[in-house]
RNA sequence: GCGUCGAUGGUCUAGAGGUAUGACUUGGGCCUUCCAAGCCCACUGCCCGGGUUCAAAUCCCGGUCGACGCACCA
């Protein structure tokens, strides 16, 4: 299933404009670099801010609140987690073929190598949590090591908002459902991270956590919305992987491929999320985890999966159904009330004893939550958006951003290198600027340069003070796909970047 | 982590025991009335550390980073 036709020549060509024109850059560099690691460099900053911001946009119309948590925590919240357990793994090396393995039920250092049958040897503790000091260890201050407070940097912003759920609660006035939002960086050490963005040690997330009555997974207010889109779904329930199959999401819940409304809805909106920044349609997947594939807590899952000409299918964003996991866990290990009545108190009109025990015993929320990789879709969006073709004897780099995405808005010309175009340019750029658009502008070289220049950036716009400018006060607007242009007043370009169309038909 | 291969201006590259080739890009100038035109000038480089040698970018060792395979990716 994922033999991908890897197109290895346009990768390289991806990630040397990544570095050349200034979107991403190797962290430490002047130190040799870290792996894992990458800068945002100005472009790529603005790319990501466009992504984030269309992201909070998208789920603020859901109703949701954004908080922000710290991103290192004590021991207990990982303890409570299950991530110090589960994020360490036990390796044996085989003394013979050097493969190593992972402890789990079919390989401990008692069994034999299953690849040629050598000795297994320990080869350490591996955790995937970066570990820290929080404040000064109370051993050091005595000479002697007696204790220390033992921190991680979080692997997830979700424990940030599991960690405040009865805050949250009473913030959303003891209702259910409502949704809670993070974006932030999380840090994983990972054992060989690689592949620029797709796999590093920090990065980018951008989390939702959903709470929703147990019972009321199948009762999601606005499944209407959703019900008819379509999503192409690769189950992989029951332990073997089925065909992938296109099903509306009605359809997908009704026959129990997806199992209840909320995590389809979800779904959805994750398609709806990523088809609106510019991930094409065609290059997107639901994938079902398989039970052994499953994160400790995670009773069902579902992967965005982006089709990559480079790295095949590759996870964007995780859609998980976590149960009741993370609040009961907490709840028994801090002690802490995670319970919520199934119905407000005041609304109770139970008659009788059992009818009112039942209105008085709290349940434990269930969990769903759509988490993104905002790094993995930086590099999906750079990938697809990328085209190269010929315009006359050259070669054309494009990126086709969707213009909303694209990290510079427009870019302002002088035709000619004169003084007098100059100045009326300058000052188009600047009025474009004080109105909070992002132009950029540029008077070297020739005309053409300068447009490839932008091509190469994915600016969808040009803007050109020529002669005609000085008399009558109208300018040319270039669009990057087309490279056709119209000729607008001077008043109206706000206009034209901002909506996109001008009255001629032609789509700007 | 293991293995194989690699690392030369901003980018891509030639070369090779005697401080380096070319192209593109970039900056400045001339020219230019709409898609990388032309001419002139200029800047910038041998991944890091150690060793061998009169001399190391070149050979050797170690490291770092990268690509690929294995493993890992909760």
């Amino acid at each position: 299933m994922v033999s991908a036709d890897i197109k290895e020549g346009r990768r390289d060509e991806i990630a040397e404009l990544a570095r050349r024109r200034g979107f991403l850059w190797l962290a430490f560099e002047i130190y040799g670099g870290a792996a894992g690691f990458y800068d945002y460099a100005p472009l790529g900053a603005l790319l990501k801010r466009r992504v984030e911001t269309a992201w909070r946009a998208f789920y603020t119309r859901e109703g949701f609140y954004e908080i922000e948590t710290t991103s290192v925590a004590p021991r207990d919240v990982f303890e409570a987690s299950g991530h110090l357990e589960s994020f360490t793994d036990r390796t044996v090396v085989c003394k013979h073929c050097k493969t190593f393995f992972r402890v789990d039920e079919g390989i401990d250092i008692n069994k034999s190598c299953p690849e040629c049958g050598g000795a297994l040897e320990a080869a350490g503790e591996f955790n995937l949590m970066f570990q820290t000091t929080i404040g000064v260890p109370k051993g050091e201050r005595g000479g002697k090591v007696l204790d220390k407070s033992e921190g991680y940097l979080r692997p997830e912003t979700a424990q940030g908002t599991f960690l405040n759920f009865p805050r949250l609660l009473r913030f959303n006035r003891d209702k259910l459902p409502f949704g809670v939002i993070q974006i932030g960086k999380a840090y994983r050490n990972e054992i060989s991270p690689r592949q620029s963005l797709i796999r590093l040690r920090e990065f980018t997330i951008a989390e939702a956590e959903v709470f929703v009555y147990p019972e009321e997974k199948n009762k999601h207010p606005r499944f209407e919305e959703v019900k008819e889109r379509k999503l192409r779904l690769v189950p992989g329930e029951g332990a073997q992987a089925q065909e992938e199959m296109e099903k509306t999401v009605e359809e997908a819940v009704r026959s129990g491929t997806i199992a209840n409304e909320y995590l389809g809805y979800h779904m959805a909106k994750v398609g709806e999320f990523l088809e609106g920044i510019g991930i094409p349609r065609d290059k997107l997947r639901f994938r079902q985890h398989e039970p052994e594939e499953m994160a400790h807590y995670a009773r069902d899952c579902w992967d965005a999966e982006f089709f990559s000409d480079r790295y095949a299918w590759m996870e964007l964003v995780g859609v998980a159904d976590r149960g009741d996991y993370d609040l009961s866990s907490h709840a028994s290990y801090s002690n802490t009330d995670m319970g919520v009545y199934p119905q407000p108190q005041s609304q109770v009109q139970a008659e009788g004893e059992a009818e009112k025990a039942k209105a008085k015993a709290k349940i434990i929320p269930h969990v769903i939550e759509p988490s993104y990789g905002i790094d993995r879709i930086i590099y999906a969006l750079l990938e697809s958006s990328f085209y190269e073709e010929q315009v006359g004897k050259e070669k054309r780099k494009v990126l086709r951003f969707k213009k909303e995405m694209a990290p510079i808005r427009a870019a302002v010309f002088p035709l000619l290198n004169r003084d007098e175009l100059k100045h009326k340019a300058k000052e188009v750029f600047q009025d474009l600027r004080n109105e909070a658009i992002f132009v950029e502008y540029d008077d070297s070289g020739s005309i053409g340069r300068r447009y490839r220049r932008q091509d190469e950036i994915g600016t969808p716009y040009c803007i050109t003070i020529d002669y005609d400018t000085l008399e009558d006060d109208t300018v040319t607007i270039r669009e990057r796909d087309t490279m056709e242009q119209i000729r607008v007043p001077v008043a109206e370009v706000k206009e034209v970047l901002l909506k996109g169309s001008y009255g001629t038909g032609k789509q700007l």
